[in-house]
DNA sequence: TCCGGAAGCA
DNA sequence: TGCTTCCGGA
């Protein structure tokens, strides 16, 4: 699926010029984040706690403005949150519980998906942590090698930077919201800044217009704020530096609610929003007001590590499915950090693709994340919730740990196959068909990582950070064998991937046969892989002892025969220490000649074991 | 305070 | 389609 295809994100208008023709019809989600944006209105609206999250602190004075701006001077807070609340099917907006007059924007597809390259750039701007990304350096078609089916369908989007435009905002008074004169929607910022929709100015003078004056083009166009991120919103990582991902002075920050290079948000692809074909479709506005029209981002991997670090990040951070990751083959992009288990082992893991089980052929392993999880059904609506019992179940968009169930079903491809199972210890992970993008973001993602004993497929962490995969071997390990902790193989750096992939991109193609290690042992039909170590010497050691059995009868028989000579052994009775194999040589100690050829075997085959372990 | 159905408007 | 308006209910 890692086609060469570049997917071409374009911009989407998140106004309704189709309503009527220049009316320009802003979107209430729309005119939320741009009086979010705005210091002006921070006693009125303000980010305020979780990623995206926001509160109406003066709910009346929302409407009043939301009234200005649609002309509707009857607004009030019910009708507004009337509103608002139709933004909760389309995944727009769903609500704080418990918290008064707080919503929280759905930024997953809104901004992480759509608006790649996102800048928190919070530091400069005071913009807390709960403000949105800043999209940055992104023209209006951003080409990017697209990771699933739905990426290449959803459509770019800009968000706003809330904070970056404070100056205009600054500028603008509160009434600023339009007076409804003109029989349009909007004094637009542009408009009011000087800029005009039609205006032919460049579009990098007529965006340095407008940037906060203490935002450099640095800052601007910095991808993923150089500064500290806040403990587990590792975004980009505190050493990530100003990064400039577009050359030329051409800010992509909307600033206004006209079409074109401003205020340019459309709604985020939801399959609870139209996702027609034609939704897909790049949208062209009009040549007049897109100056940046045409302008590529021109791919840079590490760029793109930066962005599926974020995009990753978000994924935790909102609970996703784990088919909104990203991932792109030869780019390894650093663990994000889980706010509720810190680095936990995945920061000393190194730097390894976030993958999800329906990715490529990584869909095949979905241990290869030192995540695992559990995708479950979306938040049902009211109406679906009624019509259920009252359960609960599946609505909690929550993360949650939950123990994993036996080796079997996780060694087997029935993750693959649906829900592998839903009550009690086996590994909860529903896999939907990657095809169906309806059912996009339907799913959430639920982090059932915390218990790693369940199956043997994990591995102490590569030494180039991914956990080496170990397969199973199933209907060879037997019952005993599969009681007991496999052991586990910390596997080789695989020479040809680049580092951090390693057996993280081979997945579980890296067999033992591929990799040119070592065949599994006789008793294993069916193609056994690369059977864990301990069992390889729990096998041949059986074997072995049977096979020293046999030797012992006959050297008794040969000693009863030769009754009358003797045979003083010199050897020292040594106890046969280390049964297990690890020191083979003392074996021999005791033996007989015949013994003494078995044990060389024993010998020749432990070190071919221990040859097999290494590459294995 | 919040929710969501229903009808209507542009 | 995206609200706006109204309203009953939790």
């Amino acid at each position: 699926m890692h086609t060469p295809v570049m997917a071409s994100f374009t911009l989407k208008w998140a106004y309704k010029p189709e309503s009527s023709p220049g009316s320009r019809q802003i979107q209430l989600w729309h005119f939320i984040l741009e009086l979010l944006r705005k210091e002006e209105y921070h006693d009125v609206i303000a980010w305020q706690g979780d990623y995206g999250e926001f509160v109406i602190k003066d709910p009346d004075e929302v409407a009043r403005l939301w009234g200005v701006r649609k002309c509707k001077p009857q607004m009030n807070y019910d009708k507004l949150s009337r509103a608002l609340r139709y933004y909760y099917n389309k995944r727009i907006l769903h609500k704080t519980k418990g918290k008064r007059f707080t919503y929280k924007f759905n930024f997953n597809k809104l901004v992480l998906v759509n608006y790649p390259f996102i800048d928190m750039g919070s530091a400069g701007s005071g913009v807390p942590q709960s403000a949105p990304p800043v999209p940055s350096g992104v023209g209006t078609h951003f080409r990017f090698p697209p990771s699933t089916p739905s990426d290449v369908l959803s459509p770019s989007e800009e968000l706003r930077s809330p904070g970056v435009f404070s100056a205009v905002a600054r500028r603008m008074a509160r009434g600023s919201v339009s007076d409804c004169s003109d029989g349009t929607s909007t004094n637009s910022e542009l408009e009011e800044a000087g800029v005009a929709a039609g205006d032919d100015r460049p579009a990098d003078r007529v965006f340095r217009n407008l940037l906060h004056p203490r935002l450099s083009h640095d800052s601007l166009f910095r991808v993923y704020g150089a500064p500290p991120n806040p403990p587990g919103l590792s975004r980009g990582g505190p050493h990530a530096p100003p990064h400039r991902v577009h050359p030329e002075p051409l800010s992509p920050f909307p600033v206004s609610p006209l079409p074109g290079p401003g205020g340019l948000l459309a709604p985020p692809l939801s399959p609870a929003l139209s996702m027609t074909p034609t939704s897909h479709l790049p949208y062209t506005p009009s040549p007049s007001l897109s100056p940046m029209l045409g302008s590529h981002f021109s791919f840079n991997p590490e760029d793109m590590k930066r962005y599926l670090q974020a995009h990753t990040q978000s994924v935790y951070n909102y609970h996703l499915s784990p088919r909104a990751f990203l991932h792109y083959p030869n780019i390894v992009i650093p663990q994000p950090q889980r706010p509720d288990k810190g680095l936990g082992g995945s920061a000393a893991a190194g730097p390894h693709p976030p993958t999800h089980p329906l990715h490529h052929h990584q869909s095949e392993e979905p241990h290869l994340s030192p995540f695992k999880f559990k995708l479950q059904p979306p938040p049902l609506g009211r109406k679906q919730r009624e019509g259920l019992p009252a359960s609960g179940a599946g609505h909690t968009p929550s993360i949650t740990t939950s123990g994993l169930g036996s080796s079997s079903s996780q060694c087997s491809n029935s993750a693959s196959s649906g829900l592998v199972n839903s009550s009690g210890g086996p590994p909860k992970i529903k896999v939907e068909p990657i095809s169906d993008v309806e059912s996009e973001e339907e799913v959430e993602v639920t982090d059932i990582s915390e218990e790693d004993d369940n199956c043997d497929v994990f591995a102490p962490p590569h030494s180039n950070g991914g956990p080496a995969p170990l397969p199973c071997n199933d209907g060879i390990v037997d019952d005993d064998d599969l009681e007991e902790d496999v052991f586990k193989t910390p596997a080789a750096p695989t020479s040809g991937a680049g580092p951090g992939l390693g057996l993280a991109l081979l997945g579980l193609k890296a067999e033992p046969r591929e990799l040119g290690l070592g065949q599994g042992p006789p008793s294993s039909p069916g193609g056994t892989r690369c059977i864990p170590l301990k069992l390889r010497f729990k096998r041949r050691w059986s074997e072995d002892q049977r096979m020293e059995a046999e030797a012992e009868e006959a050297e008794d028989k040969k000693s009863r025969a030769e009754k009358e000579e003797p045979v003083q052994e010199a050897e020292p009775k040594r106890v046969e220490e280390n049964r297990d194999g690890k020191s083979p040589v003392s074996l021999a100690a005791p033996l007989g000649t015949g013994q003494r050829r078995v044990s060389s075997e024993l010998q020749r085959a432990t070190a071919q074991l221990s040859l097999e372990n290494n590459g294995c």
